[in-house]
DNA sequence: GGACCTCTTTTGTGATCACAGAATACTCGC
DNA sequence: GCGAGTATTCTGTGATCACAAAAGAGGTCC
């Protein structure tokens, strides 16, 4: 409706959780803010890594089109790369939503993440230096804070933040790209649940690793992100949900 | 160029690999014949999957629009998804390509092979009927059929068919997207290497994770795809790669 | 008063057009 | 003969239009 030729300035946050310092290296950058459907698809994913999009929630083409301000033509892109990704579901002539959560399917999500992140995060030991430990320790205070105060939201950025400030510090494109897809699809479903129950359940298994990066003892690493993950995702599927 | 009115006939194959008699269950079929630009999705995959589109090929969205007989806009959406998967690379102006095959990115896609699809394959062990296992025998026996005779296409078809039967055996539908996702990033290489030094330095790992199915030995299993991947992958690994 | 049918609205999908930038081909000057 | 600069072609990107199908709302009939 009355926008002609090219509005340009899109209300788009940066692309990223917030308060990373420096962009982890690799990384697809480059220069993606003057595409407009790549930077509605970073805007997308990262309202999906922190549960901005619950599930269940209709998308449209249109009605997100003129939210951002800009035609269908780059939504529709981006939400085709996210259909791809399995954050989103385009069911034919339907219409789009982020699907819903069954047990197998939490099951599936959770055995990944055990096979893929425990590794990444002991590979990417070695690469994490004083910087990045840093960065670590603060978006962990700051993950520690949202949960005494019950900020679901602030939990999750921090959450995201903390993980991928050490699988970025290995600069495996592919690997942590393997890992996205799996936070692009249960980050809407986490946030419903904490939602529904809180943050105070929560135990912060972060400190551990924070511990064995610091003495530099891998595996104690790979063993503290496994029970960082378990104990998260095994909250949330003893709770959240029902007998599929 | 004088195309109106949807073409409708596009003269797309099969989804999957040929000859596959039952396509695994889970597995994004649905109703897909009908949407135009998912059926693109799924022959470019194919043709990724089995090497026929090389890395450094220029893909362009007209000619292969063209090509297909259908207009640019499916044919843009099938490559969105392929982007994300990581496929492909669409550099903002520029040429849509394959990306070249780095050291690095080989080391990260084998560790991230060998991270998930032994899992796979064990997981899946006992989802494995006797018709699958018939299915296996047979794809087995072409694929030895096609190293024989140098028959890269035919090898890269039937080794594609062989792992994905079993890993589809399991209905896990986000760990065979990861799966995929690395086959579509290798594929193409392999291909070229194949093609550069013939098939006749291929072992075939597949009669051993052949027996230990028919006995139940799932660690055997998991040690025979393991072996497979990195004989196969290693063998490229030395051959193909110039020093980064 | 409730179930069924119909009409309207909204949706994703595909096609076509327009534009800016990159890559290639071509030409001119040295 | 060759290199540099220019012009043309081709590219992806974004916008707009058109259409069929699905969903929702409304009314009608029993």
């Amino acid at each position: 409706m009355t926008m002609k030729t090219h509005p340009s300035a899109v209300a788009l946050e940066e692309t990223e959780a917030p308060d990373l310092p420096a962009r982890a290296l690799d990384d697809s950058s480059e220069s993606e803010g003057e595409i407009l459907h790549a930077s509605i698809y970073q805007e997308l994913r990262r309202r999906l890594f922190t549960g901005k999009i619950t599930p269940g929630l209709g998308l449209s083409t249109r009605v997100l089109a003129t939210e951002l301000g800009v035609s269908q033509m780059p939504v529709r892109d981006a939400l085709s790369r996210l259909a791809a990704d399995g954050a989103i579901e385009i069911r034919s002539k339907r219409r789009i939503q982020v699907p819903a959560m069954t047990a197998a399917r939490f099951d599936d999500l959770l055995q990944c993440r055990l096979l893929l992140e425990p590794q990444a995060a002991r590979m990417a030991m070695p690469f994490i230096d004083s910087a990045r430990l840093e960065t670590l320790k603060k978006v962990d205070a700051q993950m520690d804070a949202a949960i005494q105060s019950g900020d679901v939201h602030g939990y999750m950025e921090n959450n995201f933040a903390f993980h991928f400030t050490m699988y970025r510090a290995l600069g495996r494109r592919t690997m942590n790209q393997l890992i996205e897809t799996l936070w692009l699809q249960f980050g809407p479903y986490m946030r419903v649940v904490y939602g529904r129950f809180g943050t105070s359940n929560l135990v912060d298994q972060h400190a551990v690793a924070l511990r064995a990066i610091e003495t530099g003892d891998g595996e104690a690493l790979e063993r503290a992100i496994a029970s960082d993950i378990a104990d998260g995702m095994g909250l949330i599927g003893r709770n959240g949900l029902e007998p599929a």
